[in-house]
DNA sequence: CCCAAAATACCACCACCAGTTGTTAGACTT
DNA sequence: AAGTCTAACAACTGGTGGTGGTATTTTGGG
């Protein structure tokens, strides 16, 4: 899976500095059987371990996983993580909406306000659940 | 070592969403304990779990590795986002009230109390800013 | 303050797989 | 055709990734 495409790019980028899997392997202290299967993907490699090869290869780690990544963009999320019902989750992109209620409520210094506001919303929302 | 400040990269995104051990490992299928030797730095992390892990948290997976690079947190971003024009200079993580004001906040579906909620808000604002 | 419950930390065990060694086969020299 | 270099594949094993269970802390509402 992404194990697969990473051990093509390792594969691509070993090559075109002319090295074998045998010399990587000397840099990295394991077996040039294991760069194998690094290459073809068949067994997991961890982050510690890509790091060791990114840096025996001379390329940034970002090299290997970049690729069309992007970060992502808030429209991105609110699509792939406001699913189905109202489900209410944490995790959420902010909303224009949340992010002035955030700006105000950071912009008050006092605690009982605050506190106030709080105890006031889980009031309403009693109120909404039992009807 | 790679694996701590990963581990701790992990820790520090997930709380600022105010995401618990055990909804971050539901997310990716995964026991919490076993989050929690990722956050520890008591295991290694691989490239896979950790994509699985960026894509639960909603940030690329460049955000652990990119050392000295800048965390692209999602909130971040949707405060940036924020069409208004007057954006959040420099984001601050949420606070724990902070999450609880925004969970209870998106509760409610009852447009006129959010907005009684902000008008209110503003008004002991400026209270506080006239004395 | 107090108390339940959620969140986190800690521990012990197991199964799997990352990493090893060994062998084979092509590709190229000389 | 014999030696060298490289890479693919198989079989084995120890370490650790992953788990469930329990103890401890933290939270937040009354």
């Amino acid at each position: 899976m992404i194990d697969e495409k990473i051990g093509l790019k390792i594969k691509q980028i070993r090559k075109g500095w002319g090295l074998s899997q045998i010399e990587l392997a000397e840099r990295i202290g394991i077996s040039f059987q294991q760069i194998q299967k690094y290459e073809k993907g068949s067994t997991r490699i961890s982050v510690m371990r890509l790091e060791q090869i990114s840096e025996a290869l001379g390329v940034n780690i970002t090299a290997f996983l970049g690729e069309g990544e992007r970060i992502p963009r808030v429209s991105d999320l609110a699509l792939r993580y406001t699913p189905g019902g109202n489900r209410l989750e944490t995790f959420q992109p902010l909303n224009k909406e949340e992010i002035t209620l955030l700006k105000l409520f950071r912009k008050t210094k006092n605690r009982k306000v605050r506190e106030g506001i709080l105890k006031q919303l889980r009031g309403v929302i009693e109120l909404e659940n039992r009807k």
